[in-house]
DNA sequence: TAGTTATTTCAGAAATTTCTGAAATGTGTG
DNA sequence: CACACATTTCAGAAATTTCTGAAATAACTA
């Protein structure tokens, strides 16, 4: 791996972790390697730099393109891909979450209305019946407020967030001034 | 496998999507079915309801105990150890964010730590120092936020939650209320 | 069109993860 | 202690995922 120690140890460190986010080895130092470089980079300079078969290569971009995580360029006078990750964090921030959400959780939310439709068809299945329902609710609740979040502009989110749960003073004015059209949770509590 | 309709269609798409949340379909679908199931069971009536070799479930339910999703219980007169998911679906929440983020955030966090230690060592990686202390500054801003979040009562953070993006109104309000001590991104923006 | 370069596809090899059955360990009982 | 029952361990089988090299495809150039 002809990489400096730095950037080594934070693609190694990349590839290790990618198995714990679901990606393989291959893609998190690709990633890895991409986001540390200050200009974009081929498949053959990517190839070289991590030591993979061209074809892991070609397969790990695929894969990273799926993602929404790299971006495609070209270089004039060169006709070969050229790639990048987004410059702004919060971006690469912004897509990983909402990939995510699309991969692990909204499956499972239209799986649930489906088994919410069937009603119970014994009597044992009643408290399944409503735990999903009460599973559904939640994730609701916690996909709804993401959709919130995910339309506020970057600045306003940091704000937000640099707050944390000093937000926690406001809840009882806010509620007075802007009235809640929903508890989302249905249980009053 | 031995389970109604509702119940087996909940287990085994649980047991498909365990792969997608970093744990395997043996664990998946027996969480699933510990989920569903109004009392405790034992490790032999989870083989019977799952079909899985006995060693097997008693592989995942250590695994499960690892992840502390799973409650250990005694019924009087037997020996067998019985478990049970938490009836309450925020504490099941909770645990799972906690185990993630100390699984796919904090290794990651003191890896970027320990390399900003290392001051640069060529001038080629001045701008992968700077790309590594943003994105630990990014990851510090989020795990932040998080350790505010999680210290709420359920209570308020519903509150929180199902107001969503109405609390931007009172973030200029806010401001001039609690100065804010810190400005966790340092950017400025 | 023939030649050159860039990228993708894909069958099977290699590596890794998951799962099982058998044996070992632990725990209470007569 | 001898026995019955509960659980765990672990070597290897089975399944799955990752990776490679070779061939196919695509796209430009002379």
């Amino acid at each position: 791996m002809n990489l400096s120690t730095l950037k080594q140890e934070f693609v190694l460190h990349f590839g290790e972790m990618g198995s714990r986010w679901g990606i393989n080895r291959t893609v998190g130092q690709i990633y890895a390697l991409l986001f540390l470089s200050d200009g974009p980079l081929n498949a053959e300079e990517i190839t070289e730099k991590l030591g993979f078969s061209r074809s892991n290569v070609s397969m790990g971009l695929k894969e990273l393109q799926a993602w929404n995580l790299v971006r495609l360029k070209h270089l004039p006078d060169d006709r070969r891909d050229y790639f990048t990750a987004p410059d702004d964090l919060w971006e690469i921030v912004r897509v990983l979450v909402a990939e995510r959400k699309k991969r692990e959780i909204d499956p499972t939310l239209t799986k649930l209305r489906e088994l919410e439709m069937q009603a119970p068809s014994c009597d044992a299945d009643s408290h399944a019946h409503a735990k999903i329902r009460e599973l559904r609710e939640l994730i609701e609740l916690l996909t709804g407020w993401y959709d919130d979040m995910n339309r506020l502009e970057t600045e306003r989110l940091v704000q937000l967030l640099a707050l944390g749960s000093r937000l926690q003073k406001f809840i009882g004015r806010a509620e007075k001034i802007v009235p809640l059209g929903r508890r989302a949770d249905g249980s009053g509590r």
